[in-house]
DNA sequence: ATGAAAGCGCTAACAC
DNA sequence: GTGTTAGCGCTTTCAT
C-alpha cells in the first residue's frame, strides 16, 4: 500500500494546523468559513479520505453496529437484517453482519468480536443463548438489543413478536370457520416461541370449547430435518380423516410440508385448510397462496434499532441506565390469502 | 463506557512489558513458554480482549473485508454473500456487507467507506459501474475483486458466470427437443449479462439452423417492473400459437412471468416449455419444478474470495502486481427438472 | 528473550 | 478562531 494522504498533508496544503483541519471537516461551528473552504479545497486536491480507524481509536466511536442472525434464507431474519440496514444507513452507521447458523458458540464469538472492534451497538436476532456474554457486554457499557427470540437471563432490552398471540389468531381464524380438528406443527419447548406458540394454540382451542389433543400436535427443532416428519404426520392424520385444518408454526418445516401435501394430492383449501405463522415469499407465491400470520419483521427491526439508538444517546450523555424499556412484544397480523375455508 | 482493561493492565499483572505481552498474545516464537503462560493467565484473570481498532491502526490490517451487493432477495447474490462469509470465517476475516439496491452512487459511497475503514479487501458483486473509483482503490493498494457482473474499464480481477454459454445451453436444450419457436426474455444490452445472454441464445438458434425473430424477443431492466411486461408478452405469443418454449434469462422477471402463466392456465410443460437462467428456491419449488441453468454462485464466491486472498498475500510480500488473472468465466450447469418437453 | 521508546492518524484539552 | 500538546491502545523498531 503506497503512502496514504493524511490529515497532516491536508493541513499543510491548507496552511492550517491539523486540529483546525480536523475541526473544519467534522463541522465544528467556530471555524471561519474561509479557512473551512481552504481545507475542503485541499481535501479535494489531494483526494483525501479520513482514516476512520485512527478517528475511532481517538473518539471511541466506530460508527459500526453489529448484527448476529442465524441465516439469511429465512425471510424473517432476512427482513430484520434488511431493515436494520436501512435504519443504520439513515443514521450514517455501517452494519457488520455475522450469520451463526443458530450455533450459540459462533454467536458467542461474535460477541467477543463486538467487544474487540468496539462496535457502537449490537443487535442479536439469534440463538436465544449466551446470556452471560451478553450481560458482560452490557456491563462493559456496550449497547445491546435482543430481537426476534428472547434470551433468558439477559439484561438487554428485548423486542420480539407476540408469539402466543400469533398462534391464537391463527387458531381462532380456523375455529371461527368451524374447524374442530386442527393440527399443530410447532417448535420445541426450549424456545420461547416454541412454548408461546403452543400456548396460543391451546388457548384458542379452549376459548372455542375444544380440547387439545396430543394426537394432533407435533413439535420439532427449527431446522429442515423436521420438515419430512411433520409432513408425514399431517398426511397420516389426513388419511385417517382426523384433521381438517393445520396451523404451521414452525417455518423451517413449512416448506417440506406444503410440498408433501402437493405431491400427495391433498388440496388446499378444498381438502385441508392451512395457515402459516411467519410470512415469506414462498408462502405468498405458493399455489394456492397461503394465509399467514405476519410477525412484522420490519417493525421488529425498526423498534430494535431505535432502542439501540436511544441507548447510545443515553450513554453519550453519561446516563447510567441502559434503557427504560426491557421488553416489547409486537402484535402480529393475519394476512388472509384464502388457504382456509369451512371444513 | 467504563474504563476498559488494556494490554498495559495485563502486562503489569503478568510482570512483563507491554511489548512482551503483545508478543505473547500474537504468537511470537521467541517468547519463553513460562512468560507466555503468565500473560495468558493475566488475560484470563482480567477478562481482557484486545482493542482491534488500536491494533489495526498500528498494524495496518483490519481483518475485515467488505462486500457490496445489490440485495439479499436475489438467490444468486445471497448465495455469493453466504459463501464469501463462509470463506472469510475460515480465514478469520470479518465481512462488512452493504446492499446497494443496484444504485451505483450507493456503491460508490461504499468504495469510499472501504478506503476510510482501511478494509483488507473488497468484493463487488454489483452494479457494474464505478470503474474510476474501483481503479482508485486498486491504485491505493487495496485488494479488489469484481464478481457476478463485470465492470467495463475496471482494473480489478473479475470472476463472472459465462453468460453466453448459459443461454446457449438453455436454448440448445430446447432446440434438441425439437422446438423451433423459442421466446427469449432477457436483460438490456448495457449489461454484459444482457448482451451475452442474447448472444448465446442467438448462437444456439443459428447452430440449429433457426433464425432469431425479433417478434419472439423481449428485453428489459433487471427489476420487477419488467416482470408484468414480459408476462403479457409471452401470454400474447402463446395465444397466437407463435411460441412453444421460452428461455427466461432475466431472473427478476421470472417470478411474475411464472405466476402469470399459472393464472392464465398455460401449463408447463404441456402447453409451454420453460427454462430459467439462474437457479433459486422459487424455481426449484415451483409447481412444476422449473429446469434451470445454475450459474454457480457458490463457486463464483469461492473463486472471488481466493483471488482476494492471493492479492493480499502478494501485497504483504511487497509484490507489485495485483494479480496474474484478470478474468475468469465460470461454466454454468443445466439442472433438468422436467419443465421442458417436445413441442 | 525481553524492555524502552516511537509512532500509526486522528481528536480532545488546554491554551491564547 | 486557531495552534500546541497530549494521548487513544496497540505493534514494531531498536536496543540489550
Amino acid at each position: 500500500m503506497r503512502k496514504p494522504v493524511t490529515l497532516r498533508d491536508v493541513a499543510i496544503l491548507a496552511k492550517v494546523s491539523t486540529s483546525t483541519a480536523s475541526r473544519a471537516l467534522t463541522g465544528d461551528p467556530r471555524i471561519l468559513p474561509s479557512t473551512k473552504a481552504r481545507v475542503i479545497d485541499a481535501v479535494a486536491k489531494l483526494n483525501y479520505l479520513p482514516n476512520r480507524i485512527a478517528s475511532s481509536l481517538r473518539s471511541k466511536s466506530t460508527g459500526i453496529i453489529g448484527i448476529a442472525i442465524n441465516n439469511l434464507d429465512n425471510y424473517t431474519f432476512r427482513t430484520i437484517f434488511e431493515h436494520v440496514g436501512i435504519q443504520a444507513s439513515k443514521n450514517s452507521l455501517l452494519v457488520l453482519l455475522v450469520t451463526t447458523d443458530g450455533d450459540p458458540s459462533r454467536e458467542a464469538q461474535f460477541l467477543d468480536t463486538a467487544r474487540e472492534l468496539q462496535l457502537d451497538g449490537v443487535i442479536l436476532a439469534g440463538t436465544g443463548k449466551n446470556a452471560e456474554k451478553i450481560n458482560l457486554l452490557v456491563e462493559k457499557g456496550f449497547s445491546v438489543v435482543i430481537t426476534n427470540r428472547s434470551v433468558p437471563q439477559a439484561s438487554a432490552p428485548t423486542i420480539i413478536p407476540d408469539y402466543e398471540l400469533s398462534c391464537r389468531l391463527a387458531t381462532e381464524h380456523l375455529t371461527a370457520l368451524g374447524h374442530k380438528n386442527i393440527a399443530f406443527i410447532g417448535g420445541l419447548n426450549e424456545y420461547q416461541s416454541g412454548w408461546e406458540n403452543f400456548a396460543g394454540y391451546s388457548r384458542a382451542l379452549e376459548s372455542a370449547g375444544l380440547n387439545v389433543s396430543e394426537e394432533l400436535v407435533i413439535r420439532g427443532d427449527y431446522n429442515r430435518n423436521f420438515g419430512p416428519l411433520a409432513a408425514k404426520f399431517v398426511e397420516k392424520l389426513y388419511n385417517k380423516n382426523k384433521v381438517t385444518a393445520v396451523v404451521i408454526a414452525n417455518h423451517e418445516a413449512a416448506h417440506e410440508l406444503l410440498l408433501h401435501l402437493l405431491n400427495h394430492g391433498i388440496e388446499i383449501p378444498e381438502n385441508l385448510s392451512v395457515i402459516c405463522v411467519e410470512d415469506s415469499p414462498l408462502i405468498e407465491f405458493w399455489n394456492p397462496a397461503i394465509t399467514a400470520i405476519d410477525v412484522q419483521p420490519k417493525f421488529l427491526a425498526e423498534t430494535a434499532f431505535n432502542s439501540l439508538l436511544s441507548q447510545r444517546t443515553n450513554s453519550l450523555n453519561g446516563n447510567a441506565t441502559a434503557s427504560e424499556v426491557s421488553l416489547v412484544k409486537i402484535r402480529p397480523k393475519l394476512i388472509n390469502r384464502g388457504s382456509t375455508r369451512n371444513p
